[in-house]
DNA sequence: CTTGCCTCTGACGTCAACGTCAGGTTTTAG
DNA sequence: CTAAAACCTGACGTTGACGTCAGAGGCAAG
């Protein structure tokens, strides 16, 4: 398949698509006109490389992990990167935890008739 | 307290302080002299700001919910954009947990020494 | 053949949350 | 009083993951 297809496929960009192949993460074949093609797996891969940078792993972590993640098996090095992206993902989702509490304890109090005395509408 | 202390206080830079009232998220009192004071519950009020930007909340949307979130009171359009935030945050926390358990198969994989027969150091 | 859509490379634009530097004033320690 | 440290405003620099545009070539349909 071709990069626009590949890019409705994935739901990411053509401009992202490139970007990736740039940063290293994703390869591909040429035709003999010089367009990108992609065998079927490319989706899957662009989803998932999609997943690590919206849990905030940049390109160059991902270039890293990808391998080890999609092949399950770990250098001595990438183990390192895994446990210590673990703990930020750890931490990260610690203080989302501690935000969402916090939005939910306003949300109960303006749920609250009793509570909603001090706000009066114009 | 002055600038620096309140730094300190809070663990953010100077910069950042005066960015954040440049944004309207924190205010000051001048001395004579025309240098920022602060009144002692601006650290825990620094505090909030940098945890609600760590939750990945922009300065605008801190500017319009962090009234709400230390007066425990919301205003009809408040009310919506916690609703808002909090399901963005739910699907956040959705997303760093879907690739931790990801991360968490690889590092079991190699853990294990029975899987590890496919990498081999030089 | 040509029209219209897809693709290419290369390069500049964007946006947020600051970092950093310049040039000057204020506060504090001694 | 003086030097160091802290502070001021204003402005330009940074970073990452793309968006967007320009100019040129490729590809299926009628």
């Amino acid at each position: 398949m071709r990069i626009g297809e590949l890019a409705s496929r994935s739901g990411v960009s053509v401009r992202a698509l490139r970007y990736y192949e740039e940063q290293g993460l994703l390869t591909s074949l040429r035709s003999p006109a010089g367009q990108r093609v992609y065998p079927e797996p490319a989706a899957d891969r662009v989803r998932l490389i999609q997943l690590l940078y919206s849990a905030g792993l940049s390109s160059r972590t991902i270039l890293e992990l990808l391998p080890c993640v999609e092949s399950q098996v770990a250098t001595p090095e990438s183990a390192a990167r895994l446990g210590a992206e673990r703990e930020r993902i750890d931490a990260q989702i610690a203080e989302l935890t501690a935000v969402r509490e916090r939005l939910d304890e306003v949300i109960a109090m303006s749920l609250d008739p009793a509570h909603n005395c001090e706000y009066r509408p114009v």
